[in-house]
DNA sequence: GTCGTAGGCGTACGAGATACCCCTACGGAT
DNA sequence: ATCCGTAGGGGTATCTCGTACGCCTACGAC
């Protein structure tokens, strides 16, 4: 063997990272992560392909640290907890999200998630189409609501923008979005997912 | 009035959209949209005051063919109806769902389908918070659900990929990705509406 | 006519991704 | 010790974008 890689994976997505969560995504681009390992841009190269594969290592690296360790109890408390570990991994990298949307179906943490998901659903009573339409629909909210959870926080100016329409014939959204800012995000999502549970709890109890 | 403007939102939204539907998302560049108007590059600032400025206007006229009249029937069959309907517009144009992502929230278009989700929210008994957080998990599910159709759709290559995943220690996984492509993208949404609609009821019923 | 604004365009610049080519340094094999 | 092959590290050049700026033209009101 001629010579050892100098760089890892994990050291590149760790760099890259570090620009997101510094500069924002905008500001992920070859040129910064080359920076922010003191290379040159080109040097980068030698160890990924090009950017896709620069954030899918990114995109690996953030959902890594979601643990993915079956839980215990029941199944709904179990998915409960699944759903918050993602968040709770997201929330410190906000601005991964739109690249884990795009690339979540390569990383393999997320289909060790994905299987953990699926354990639970099963034990709900879920098996062929039920269970696919039930992963779609759990993995679709968790990651919709965090990406809607970013762009538009429930107690940002957006929402401050959206009070102002009450008088222009939106008189619920206006109403809605005055009161959405005492609900916290953190709140919203959990909720969201215990009222998702429960539909799936009712779908799953007459038919098996 | 020295001189009528000689190219209105609209039009620019079209050739905008004409661009992202045939070429794709990448390819939404200022001077594709400007050489689609027959225009130079520079003439399009005239009328917009950048890239995106341009975007809204392709999210609000794609916004704009969903139909928000309120449709007859219960809360859940309304509900159920406003997400097919967003569904629908969509579809035509999957390169607009990131954009509509990032952009709805100065969308009038997508107000007004807010409030006709409200309207339905509120007859079903919610109210407050309650319903604060029931909006955010409906919207939440539709955005999120038409996003992880259109990238990883279930019958698409992604998901034969994790079906050759089952004898890697995800059996489940592998399992579902299999079965998966016998469901129509359509169906899973649907369904996934209505178990999601029965959470909502149930939380609805006995709380008012 | 004359003037002011909108229309329309071309040029120019900075940033980004990346193809291509160069030299250097190490690690083994000789 | 010497030499070769590969990895490391980098520079340059090209193409695409967004967009600031400035120029000329045409229309409409006076």
């Amino acid at each position: 063997m001629p010579r050892p890689r100098s760089l890892t994976g994990p050291r590149i997505a760790d760099a890259a990272l570090a620009v997101l969560d510094r500069d924002g995504a905008a500001a992920l681009t070859m040129r910064a992560v080359a920076a922010e390992l003191g290379m040159g841009t080109m040097s980068l190269y030698r160890y990924v392909t090009g950017r896709e594969e620069l954030e899918e290592l990114v995109v690996e690296r953030v959902l890594s640290a979601v643990d993915t360790g079956v839980p215990g109890g029941p199944w709904e408390s179990r998915l409960a907890e699944l759903a918050e570990r993602v968040r709770a991994a997201l929330l410190g990298h906000p601005g991964a999200l739109p690249l884990m949307q795009a690339r979540r179906h390569r990383a393999p943490s997320s289909h060790r998630w994905g299987e953990a998901v699926l354990g639970a659903l099963t034990e709900a009573g879920f098996a062929g189409e039920d269970r696919v339409v039930a992963f779609r629909l759990f993995s679709g909210y968790v990651i919709g609501a965090l990406q809607a959870e970013h762009l538009g926080p429930l107690a940002g100016e957006g929402t401050g923008a959206l009070a102002a329409l009450e008088g222009e014939g939106l008189p619920l959204l206006g109403e809605t979005a005055a009161c959405a800012r005492s609900v916290p995000d953190a709140e919203a999502f959990r909720r969201g997912v215990r009222i998702l549970l429960r539909g799936l709890a009712a779908e799953a109890a007459p038919e098996r």
